[in-house]
DNA sequence: TGACCCTCCCCTTAGGGGAGGGTC
DNA sequence: TGACCCTCCCCTTAGGGGAGGGTC
C-alpha cells in the first residue's frame, strides 16, 4: 500500500533496502500501530507529516478506543452474569425446604396473559413486546419468568398471569409492560412446575405458622440444558410483608 | 454454516420458514453473539446442547475479554500519554525563561556515545541496544532523550555522553544500561540544540546567584514534526541539589 | 405498490502459512 | 550450510452493499 517504499532494490534479488532515515519512519510505523491506529490512518498520517493530523487521529482513535471499553466492559459484566446464572441452581440442593432471602429491586417487561392459553403463545406475545420501537432501547438479561396465581399455587396449580423478561437496569421511562420487583424479604423454593406439581405442603405450613404474610408470587426460569424447556426448573419467589402485630 | 437450517423452504420461491421452536434457538445465537462468542464456538455449543460446553465456553471469552481489557486500557493510556506529549511543547513559551519543576522518578533505557560522532551512529546505537534480547520485556514510551555535558553547556555546546529512551515503568531487572532519573528539582527550559546554541546566559546566572547547585543535565526530544529531526526541540533539565548553609 | 425475500458476487483488516525458489 | 529474502497464492471474521429478480 506504499506506507513504506525501499530506498533501493536489486533488481536481480528483488531485495529490498531501507536507509537509517526510513528506519525512523518504520518506528513510527510500529508505534502507531501499536497504538491501535489502522495502516491507513497511520499512511495518511505520515503523507501529512504534520504533527496536527497526527493529533487528529490520536484523538479519534482515543474515542473510539474509549467506546470500545465500555462495550467491553458490559460484555465481560454480562459472561460474569451469565456464568453465575448457570451456577445458581448448581448451587442449590434441589431438595432444600424453602428459604426466606432478601432480593434487591429488579425491572422486568412483562406481558399478561391468559392462564388457559399454550406457553408458547404466551412467549410469543413477550417476544412480539420486546420488539416494539418504544421498547428498543431497553436491555435485557437472558432471564425469564412468570407471575403466578399464589392461591392457585397452594393449590398446587402453575397458573402463569404474566410472562416477563429481566431488565439490565431500571428503565428511563415508564410503561404498563414494564414492573418493578420491590426489594425486600421472598419466600424461594425450587420446583420443576411445567413438569410436576408444586410441591406446596411446606409452603403452606409457613403460612400457618409464620410471622409474615405472602403478597405475589413469581417463578424465574433456570435452565438446565439447551434443548429441552418443558422439565426446565424454577425458582418460586413470594414476596412476604410481616405479619403486624395485634389485630 | 449450519448454525440454523430452516424448518420450511419452499422450493419455487426459496423463501426460508422457521418455527417457533426455532426462535429460540436464533435468540440464544444472538445472545451469544452478543457476549461476544464466535459463530464457530456457537456452533459448537448448541451442537452439545448441554450446559456444560456453554460454560466452558463462557469462561474461556471472559479470560480472552479481559485480557483484550488489559489491552484496551494500556492502548488508552498510551494514547493519552501521546497526545499530552505533544501537547506538552505547545504549552510552552519559546522563549521563557527557565523554571524549576519538580518531576517524578523516570527509568531509562541507555546507550554511552563519543560526542564526536555523528547523531545517526548515536541513535544506530540505542536502536541496537533495544533490540538485543535482555531487553526484550521493556516496554517503552516514544520519547527520547540525551545525557550532556553540563560544563560544556555552559560554554553553548551540546555534548551529549548517552542516548536514552524512556521505559513506562521501573523494570524488574538491573543493567548497566538502565537509568533513573530521580525524583527531585529540575531547572528546565527550551532550546533547539541540535540546529542552535544553547542560551546559557540565564541558567549561569541561576547557579550563581541562587541556592542550588547542578548535579546533571538531560535533554529530552520534543518532536514538533514527522519528518525533519535537526531542529527539533529539546527541554533540557538540569537536576538541582540544594546549596547546604555555611562551609 | 411497498415491503420483503432470494441468489450471486465483490469487498473489508492485517496479516499467517505454505510452496517453490534464490541469496549471503 | 543455515539464516534470510523473494513472489505467489490461499485463508481468516462477520457481515455490508449492490445487482438483478421474484413474492406477499
Amino acid at each position: 500500500m506504499g506506507l513504506i517504499e525501499p530506498a533501493h532494490i536489486n533488481m536481480k534479488t528483488g531485495y529490498r533496502f531501507y536507509t537509517q532515515e526510513q528506519f525512523h519512519r518504520i518506528d513510527r510505523i510500529h508505534y502507531l500501530k501499536s497504538l491501535g491506529l489502522q495502516l491507513k490512518e497511520i499512511k495518511n498520517i505520515m503523507a501529512a507529516g504534520q504533527v496536527d493530523r497526527l493529533q487528529y487521529f490520536l484523538r479519534k482513535n482515543l474515542a473510539s478506543r474509549q467506546k470500545d471499553m465500555d462495550n467491553l466492559k458490559e460484555q465481560i459484566s454480562d459472561l460474569k452474569w451469565y456464568i453465575e446464572y448457570f451456577a445458581y441452581m448448581d448451587n442449590l440442593n434441589p431438595n432444600s425446604p424453602p428459604r426466606v432471602s432478601r432480593l434487591e429491586e429488579r425491572f422486568i417487561l412483562k406481558a399478561p396473559c391468559d392462564p388457559r392459553e399454550p406457553f408458547t403463545d404466551i412467549e410469543l406475545r413477550l417476544t412480539k413486546l420486546r420488539s416494539l420501537d418504544e421498547f428498543k432501547s431497553l436491555r435485557y438479561r437472558r432471564h425469564y419468568g412468570f407471575m403466578i396465581d399464589f392461591t392457585d399455587m397452594m393449590n398446587q396449580h402453575f397458573t402463569p398471569t404474566a410472562a416477563y423478561i429481566f431488565l439490565k437496569m431500571k428503565p428511563d421511562f415508564e410503561s404498563q409492560y414494564i414492573d418493578t420487583l420491590p426489594e425486600g424479604l421472598y419466600l424461594c423454593f425450587t420446583a420443576r412446575p411445567r413438569l410436576d406439581l408444586w410441591n406446596s405442603g411446606e409452603v403452606r405450613e409457613f403460612f400457618n405458622t409464620g410471622e409474615f404474610t405472602p403478597v405475589f408470587a413469581v417463578a424465574n426460569e433456570y435452565e438446565d440444558n439447551l434443548v429441552e424447556y418443558t422439565a426446565t426448573p424454577y425458582e418460586a419467589q413470594i414476596y412476604l410483608r410481616p405479619k403486624t402485630g395485634g389485630n
